[in-house]
DNA sequence: GCCGTTTTCGGCCCGACTGTTTTCAGTCG
């Protein structure tokens, strides 16, 4: 049974009532209930419908009987009463109010009851006619600030990839030694725990002389703005719309400020909560004893978790989904490394569109100590790639073993890219199939095929038993291209079942499968791949940001095809391979 | 509104910066 609503459905709902207690004036635990539940529902694994249908709603942390009832009421019927009756307290307009950076809803309260102000250009026209600066509260400095975020707000920037965040990130923290005493610094927020894609940029650093090191930060050559300044943080606004958040703190406090700053802000509430109930109060400078102001941990990060009862928690872990309660009971995974990879499965030559010959991308791979590197280039179908026919695999075979014989023990794997065409029928012969060594398929054309057409195409594709992998399988572009629309969950399915691997993609703007449905995919039972989609030698440094999502997805080295050592992985793949043949009547 | 090896009632994460105000509310992360 369909329900009336997804779950991003019911997490806007939780959120504008939360949003619209607030400006009521609503005590904040109730609003933060809201907000609480509406969290956990956003990182929810499962579909909030048939949680509902099996019962299960009051499961969701922060649920309780009253949330319970009216998210029922919303699925049921697609709407809510008590929602409804809130909203005709307010005009439409005002939750608008909310988004300029600045105005919380106490201002945004005051502005509607003695300005009647309701949208965006209602506001811009009262602070352009200085009506704002006589609001009880507000000034002309407010008022100022009002028009200035107006103004950011019409070219806002959404989030950045977070490749383009690490080398904005490393870049500033060099600029910062060279022009003041650092003693350490860092990256904190999302960029340490790795997400995709980065809001802005959180910056850590330990000095004697915080003063100088926060203006120092602030007269940095790429700052075009100061958002604030004090003698502990500063914010700058940097070229190109990216804003980085300075914080400065003594060399005893390292280890509680950076995982402070790292957050998750979910993870960090779940910490300090359970701190509070051992009579301990957790907060950027250490862990201290409530009562007697003892200082328990603070220095090192690692030691903090411990003196908490947990084992230290990978950044990349850190969304409260369930990493704590691991941390709690010892039960964390080993997370796959960097270190564990022993090739990259995903690797285009000037064959078809990459930049490189193939012995210069082999050579490039040899050269990061992988043992092998399976050559993926395009097929026929592909022809703004001129992608390969059956003849030129022939061709490349034969090149690729004359290769082999030079670069020994180094492998290259005699791989596709294969086009999975509209109806999910492959792009090459099984006979062309039969002479590779490793098959992996994508979707490059009819993007936008209706979900249940995408997800045949996709269950069709993979049901060919010479396939090994399939490649970025959620298709989106960060920033340029939303996702397929596909049914991932039967795919994933369908895909552990068969034995076909998943690959997470490390190309910047893919990372896809990203951590949520990497996970997804090993609960399912499926494998993964992580590759670098390389189309130039440089690209196949891009396998940290790969391994960090498979990370996200708390996958282990084991969940991971190319962490095989050569040998293992022939025989893994010459396994599937004679199935093949046995399964179309060769053997 | 949620929740419980301190509690079914009484708690609920914590501090910096800004601006307006003369001791602190509002906002943000």
């Amino acid at each position: 049974m369909e329900t009336a609503a997804r779950n991003s459905d019911v997490v806007r709902m939780l959120e504008e009532i939360g949003d619209l207690l607030e400006v009521k004036g609503e005590q904040n635990f109730r609003v933060n209930a809201y907000r609480k539940a509406a969290r956990a529902i956003a990182d929810l694994r499962e579909d909030i419908g048939e949680l509902y249908l099996a019962g299960r709603l009051r499961e969701i942390p922060g649920v309780g009987e009253a949330l319970e009832q009216k998210i029922a009421e919303f699925l049921e019927t697609g709407r809510l009463g008590y929602l409804e009756r809130l909203q005709a307290e307010f005009p439409p307009g005002l939750l608008t109010l909310l988004e300029v950076p600045g105005l919380g809803p106490r201002r945004a309260r005051v502005l509607y009851e003695t300005l009647k102000i309701e949208s965006l250009p209602a506001l811009e026209q009262a602070a352009r006619s200085g009506q704002i600066r006589d609001l009880p509260g507000m000034g002309e400095k407010v008022e100022a600030n009002i028009l200035r975020e107006l103004e950011r707000l019409k070219q806002r920037s959404t989030r950045h990839p977070l490749e383009f965040g690490l080398s904005q990130a490393r870049d500033l923290l060099a600029q910062l030694r060279r022009s003041a005493p650092v003693a350490q610094a860092a990256f904190a927020g999302s960029l340490r725990r790795m997400r995709d894609t980065i809001g802005d940029l959180d910056l850590l650093v330990v000095s004697s002389e915080p003063e100088r090191v926060a203006e120092a930060f602030t007269r940095l050559p790429r700052v075009v703005d100061v958002l604030s300044h004090g003698p502990q943080r500063a914010s700058v606004l940097l070229r190109g719309g990216l804003q980085a958040d300075l914080r400065i703190v003594p060399a005893e406090s390292w280890g509680a400020a950076l995982q402070y700053f790292t957050g998750s802000k979910a993870h960090n509430v779940h910490l300090r909560e359970l701190a509070l109930r051992h009579g301990w109060t957790l907060n950027e400078y250490g862990l201290f004893d409530v009562k007697t102001g003892e200082r328990l941990a603070g220095e090192d990060e690692d030691e903090l978790y411990r003196r908490l009862g947990l084992q230290p928690i990978p950044p990349e872990l850190r969304e409260d989904q369930g990493e704590i309660e691991a941390a709690l009971r010892g039960a964390l995974p080993a997370l796959v490394t960097l270190d564990d990879i022993r090739g990259d499965l995903h690797v285009h030559s000037d064959w078809t569109d990459g930049s490189a010959p193939l012995a210069t991308m082999a050579a490039a791979a040899a050269a990061r100590g992988y043992q092998y590197m399976a050559i993926t280039d395009h097929t026929k179908s592909l022809g703004v790639a001129r992608g390969l026919d059956e003849a030129r695999v022939l061709e490349q075979r034969a090149l690729v073993d004359r290769l082999n014989a030079e670069l020994a023990p180094f492998r290259i794997l005699l791989g596709t890219e294969m086009d999975i065409k509209r109806d999910g029928t492959l792009d090459l012969a099984n006979e062309a199939l039969d002479v590779m060594d490793y098959v992996s398929i994508s979707v490059h054309s009819a993007m936008n095929q209706p979900r249940e057409q995408m997800t045949e195409r996709m269950l069709r594709a993979i049901s060919n038993p010479y396939v090994t992998t399939l490649n970025h399988p959620r298709g989106r572009l960060l920033r340029r291209r939303e996702a397929y629309e596909v049914d991932l969950e039967r795919v994933i399915e369908a895909a552990a079942q068969r034995g076909v691997a998943l690959e997470v993609n490390a190309q910047p703007e893919r990372m896809d499968l990203d951590g949520f449905w990497a996970r997804r995919a090993i609960q399912a039972g499926a494998r993964l791949t992580i590759s670098t989609d390389s189309h130039a030698p440089g690209q196949l440094d891009f396998m940290p940001l790969g391994v960090a999502s498979a990370r996200r997805g708390w996958a282990t080295r084991r969940d991971v095809l190319n962490t095989l050592p050569l040998d293992e992985l022939l025989d893994f793949l010459g396994a599937r391979k004679a199935a093949a043949r046995h399964a179309r009547g060769l053997t």
